[in-house]
Formats: structure tokens, C-alpha cells, sequence
DNA sequence: TTTT
DNA sequence: TTTT
């Protein structure tokens, strides 16, 4: 059966974005995004946790985060598990897991304004026409090579 | 700023979908969702809710929704909340709230199987290429034209 | 069957909470939260088009509400739709749909911290088996008495 | 400030689940699920692509599933990426994620009606104050003596 | 008006 | 390695 895999995180980027431009006007950038969560303990200390999770995101959507995403911006994702697998040098299974991204929204527009000639606004990736199913307008889909400011 | 807007849901539809052809190749389906919630009062009784969507799925998910989808049918939803306002006979001002669906997955295929061509696997709405940045395969990116079976 | 019913929100308040305090130590808090997407138009021009949600909040998060969000605060919510239905004056049926909050994050905290005496952390509301998959009423939560700061 | 982590799945347990009661009343279950997307490629051919997920469920959640999920089971699951890390025989940095799951909701319920004293309504994981935006350890919660049904 |  |  088909089945359903998402994530949705929001958090702040540890490192700037690390992009590779490949053969065929693809593009790759990996991204350090850090969701922390806050809470009390038993004692009523405040303790604070801290998950880093590893980001993939391609073309024009990677174009956009090697534009405007940096050090520390904070945005929201949605995006997928996908795991890749491997043996190492000694022959073990190794995987490992990255998010790969479908959208993502900067939600600090002050790191879009901070030396660049960024938008006011911050950018939400935005869904296609085609699977928003969007009787609205016609939008062109050609959201991908079509940056959006 | 840009912000989020997104609707999860699962459920089975109270009636078979309600499908419009308009002008200019467009179609829209209509679609009572229901997501029951169940849980023990205080009193240790199980208690269920239900509470009813209205979805409104276009073009190419509605012509999949019009041919797959049936009264009773248990699907996965993705989409956004989406307000329509006017002004009634009294001069009030009036709104209605639909779910826009994004995507969709049918979940029980037992459904799918009946009285019907349709596919043992069941579909899953797919997110175009476009916004999925999936690097893997470069698939085309006419799903809506394009049904999944 | 159990369903599932689930909104994911991220924007701005129009407004500061609307808050009662009803008797048995119930709080509720009415937000008025809006979800900004804005893309391109097939003549290239850019659309802002804004959604606006009616959130309420129960109890010890509708608390938490009240003293730490005000106007413009940039809120991440997650809850339920939840409909209201009713006869009007002319015996209609009418029906409100509003986003039961289950909960919420601030975002920018900047605004937690002018004029309060806010956290420089930020909360993130918790979930509780009283406010989650829950019915309306009879919610005896003590999340009143343990506010997370 | 306080992020968002928060993982969405529906998909098929690959197995059953793989239990422990440890000492102080606490139990863990580990469940593999299965989610499967399938697509059409350039070609036009109909790919199927599985990615396999790590879960972990305690306590009373454990409980549940280990009564009434079995392999082939049916979920919708709500959780968090939560991360181990530790060095392995070589010395090597390593690192495995799991979807610590904060509810789940079965819904193929065909599955818990088959040589089972499952009940006929299927079962939708509650979060909790305990299990929800939680520190690992130290989970004291009372669901485990409070069965849903 | 669905589902179990 | 982020953020407040």
C-alpha cells in the first residue's frame, strides 16, 4: 500500500548551508538544522535537548537555501526520511538517515535582511500547482527554476 | 512572513464524491470526510466524536478521487485550510471552511478492489518533482495529466 | 475506526488573546492567527493571499496564552478542527469551525520579551493526555498549576 | 528557542513487535515499520520505493502494542527523530536514529480482530504530559494502568 | 453521512 | 554546530 512519510521540523541552522553544483544544472545543498525542545525535569530544572538532523535539498529549492539560508536562520521544513545504505571499509551495514527536503519556509526574515539583497519577505517554498490540485489561478509549475522574489 | 497552513487527516467518506466538470478541461470533486475520535470519559465510558470535513479536490486528483474513491472509502489527506466568505440573503456576512486537498492516499484498498478496475495497489497522491527537490530520478512533472495507474 | 485529525499552523495573531475565565478554574483563550502564502502568478507578479484561523485554547495553555502573546506575536500551533453548530434566528444551520489548540510554540520570541516578564526561553506548549484526542468538556487538567517557566 | 520535531507515518509493521519489560515497570517496544511510496518514472513504468523506519515505544503506548500489533500491522504514527550516539569497537563516531512515537493509531483494524481478544474499535494512541516533548528517562506515566478499552 |  |  501507498503509505505516508513526513517530517516537519522547525529550527535554527548550525552551519551555512554546504551546496554542490553537479552535472546537468543539478544542484545539491546540505543543511545542519538543530530543533531544540525545552522542558522541566522531576526537580523542576529546566532542561534542554537538542537534536541535530542532517538536510538534503535539491535544485531550485537548493538554489534559494545557498541564497539566502546561513548560519543560524531559523526555518520550518517538510520533508521526507530517507536513508541511505552502505558497507564500510571493515564490511559492516552502515545507513544513514537525512531529511530530504520538499519545502521550507525562512520564519526569521531579520537573517533574510542582513547583508543581502534578500527580500523583506521571507520565501516559502511553495507546493506545485499540480499536487496542490489549485483551481485558483493557473499558476506555472516551473517553481524550480523560478526563484521566487 | 510566509507561514504554514496544513491539514492532516484520516478518515472514510460519508458519501461517493460529487464531481464537476468546468469549462476549460478543470474539475473539481467534493468530498465529506469523517475522523472519529474515540476515548473514555471520566467515568470510564468510551465516548466517540466525529467530526466532518468538507474537501475539495481539483483537476487531476479529482478525476483519481471521481474513479477510486466511494462512499465509505478510508483515505489519508493532506491539505489546507481554505475559507470562502459572502454575504447571505439577510445581508450577513457568512464563511464557509473547506479543506483544500493537496494529496491524497487511499488507505483501505479493500475499497479499491470492488465492483471496479481499479488497481490492487492503492494510490497515494504524489508530490510533483518540483517541490519534492527530489534529486533521484528527474520524473515528470505532469501527474495531474498523468494517473498513477 | 480511530481517524485521525491534525492542523499544523504557522503565522502571526491579528489580535491579543481573548480571554475568560469561566468558573471551576476553566480559562479560554480566542486567537485570532493569520497564515500568510504568497507565489508567483503566471504573469510573474507576486500574490500575497492570507488565511485567517480561529484558535481557542483551554486551561493551562489558554494561561500560558495570556500572558506571553500579544498582537503580531508569530506563533507555531498544532490542534484539531473542530466544528460548532447551531441554529441562527431564522432556524438555519449554522455551523463555526475553529482550530482547538493541543499546542503551540512561540516563534519569535522577541516579542515574549518587550514589556513582560517573559522567559528568554521561549515555551513550547506540551501535550496532555487531557487536552489530546479529547473531548470538549470535562477537561481537568493540571497544567494550570504547572506552568513551564 | 523552542523547534518543532515531529515525524508522521503510515505504513506496515515488518514484523512484530520486539518487547522488553524493564525493571520499575517501564517497557520498550521496537517496531520496524515499512512505508511505501510508488511512482512512475520517465518511462512510464510504476516504481515502488520502501524506506523502513526504527520505532520505539514506552510504557503504556509499549503496552498497547505489544497486545494488539503484530507484523503486517497497519499504523499511523505521530513522533519525534531522536538520535543515539556512541563509538563503536573501531572507535568510529556513530549514530542511529529512531522515531520515538508519542501516539499511534491502528488502522487496519482487520489485523486486530485476527486471533486476538482485540477490540472491535481500534486503538488511537493518547500523547501524554509524560511521553510528549520528553526527556528520555524518567518517564513516570500512569497509562500503563489505564488501558484504553 | 463514514468506519469498527 | 544553532537559537533564546
Amino acid at each position: 500500500m501507498a503509505g505516508v512519510n513526513k517530517v516537519i521540523l522547525l529550527g535554527n541552522l548550525g552551519a551555512d548551508p554546504e551546496v554542490r553544483h553537479l552535472e546537468g544544472d543539478k544542484v545539491v545543498a546540505n543543511l545542519r538544522l538543530a530543533t531544540t525542545e525545552t522542558y522541566k525535569d522531576r526537580n523542576g530544572n529546566r532542561v534542554e535537548n537538542t537534536e541535530w538532523h542532517d538536510l538534503e535539498v535539491w535544485d531550485g529549492l537548493a538554489r534559494i537555501a545557498e541564497q539566502y539560508l546561513k548560519k543560524g536562520s531559523k526555518i520550518f521544513v517538510e520533508g521526507k526520511i530517507k536513508s541511505d545504505t552502505w558497507q564500510d571499509e571493515q564490511g559492516n551495514n552502515r545507513k544513514k538517515i537525512r531529511i530530504r527536503v520538499q519545502n521550507f519556509t525562512m520564519v526569521d526574515s531579520r537573517n533574510a535582511d542582513q547583508g543581502t539583497s534578500a527580500p523583506s519577505q521571507s520565501y516559502t517554498g511553495q507546493s506545485s500547482p499540480v499536487n496542490t490540485g489549485n483551481g485558483d489561478s493557473g499558476l506555472d509549475s516551473d517553481e524550480a527554476d523560478d526563484l521566487p522574489f
